[in-house]
RNA sequence: GUCCCCAUCGUCUAGAGGCCUAGGACACCGCCCUUUCACGGCGGCGACAGGGGUUCGAAUCCCCUUGGGGACG
């Protein structure tokens, strides 16, 4: 790995760098590829659920075995290592958040949250606490410098790329991060992991909600905000009942399974509406939107002027490729 | 309470004696995909109301018993 593509000025030797380690093959990736590199490789996991409810859940990351995984990673690299128990804020700031927006009819992204409110504010604060010239990650994204700072790019493998959860990293905190990853395939980082004979080499990949012991998010929003589980109708677009749900913490708008509707053509969630408990469905022609309504908008581009429009790759869901659009 | 009509997978249905070991759609289930939830792809489960006949042969014809619609009562 080229020096310049962690820009930092001066020899690597005179840099230490925290890397969030997740016990996953990505990030262990991350931190063996700066140690080979030179740097003075810290890694810190956070804690962040466990209650040993999770623990034993495949592909998981941030508690039980993972947190041991990591540590494993870090004795083979012998890099230092630490635990930093984040379970109350990670409880406060994302799932609870996650709760909450399910009970507003709205679909949240915790990894989005999680990131911006725990990983890229605390666990980045305490990076530059411990000296760190930056803190890396095992994102599939870009970082490039540039005359406005450091910007924010989509990963070369386009198939893996992560950036849509990245999506409301700040300029300064952009400035501060580093995805090595971000040039990488997944089969690569695959291979990098066994050729540095890392014991995670093999382990799957994560998905689901982390915090989610039995896939079953619903269960967990229904405990925290009983509302989001009160039973309710599914009606068509005239208002017609069709059907009753068990909750609307159970759907997101574009949803086709789990409505146990039967019609002539399948019909898909077209709004959740949280004030009466409905939700309405209608065919997949009824799903088209051209325009949407944005906001918390983080800004990583070039200044906007006001009132101008720019084109724009839209992706309103993490896997589905970006469609051209106009923001205004 | 005389007479007529109807009765297929969870749902809506195809089927008018052998092409039906009963087809499709939707639903449901599983797998794949995926650091959200979803979408999607692939696959699977699943029915001739019951009982008698007639035919070489019946989901398809006849009879009866059950369960749903019709201005002589």
């Amino acid at each position: 790995m080229p020096l310049a593509d962690i820009d930092l000025a001066g020899a690597a030797g005179d840099h230490r760098i925290v890397v969030a380690m997740s016990g996953g093959v990505d990030s262990s990736v991350t931190a063996a590829l700066l140690a080979r590199a030179g740097f003075e490789v810290v890694g810190i996991t956070l804690q962040l659920y466990d209650h040993g409810a999770a623990s034993g859940k495949k592909g998981a990351c941030c508690a039980g075995q993972d947190v041991r995984d990591a540590a494993r990673v870090a004795e083979r690299l012998g890099i230092a290592h630490y635990v930093l128990d984040y379970e109350a804020r990670f409880r406060e700031q994302v799932i609870e958040d996650f709760a909450d927006s399910y009970r507003r009819g709205e679909t949240p992204v915790p990894c989005i949250r999680c990131n911006e409110r725990i990983k890229f504010r605390d666990l980045l604060v305490t990076a530059r606490e411990l000296g760190a010239s930056a803190l890396a990650t095992g994102h599939y994204a870009r970082r490039v410098p540039g005359p406005e700072g450091a910007e924010l790019h989509r990963a070369r493998d386009m198939a893996r790329d992560q950036s849509y959860f990245l999506s409301r990293t700040t300029q300064a905190e952009l400035d501060f991060l580093r995805f090595p990853l971000g040039p990488l395939a997944k089969d690569e980082t695959r291979a990098l992991a066994r050729d540095f004979a890392l014991p995670v080499a093999d382990k799957p990949d994560s998905q689901d909600i982390c915090f989610v012991p039995q896939g079953s998010y619903a269960a967990l929003v229904t405990r925290l905000r009983p509302e989001s589980g009160e039973p309710g109708d599914i009606v068509d677009r005239a208002g017609q009942v069709l059907g009753r749900h068990k909750g609307i913490a159970h759907f997101t708008v574009g949803q086709r399974k789990g409505l146990g509707l039967s019609a002539a053509e399948p019909l898909y969630v077209l709004r959740v509406e949280p004030a009466t408990r409905r939700i309405v469905v209608g065919p997949k022609s009824a799903l088209g939107e051209t325009r949407i309504a944005l906001t918390e908008l983080n800004w990583l581009g070039a200044p906007l002027s006001a009132g101008e429009s720019v084109p724009v790759a839209a992706k309103l869901r993490s896997a589905q490729p970006p469609v051209p659009a106009t923001l205004h």
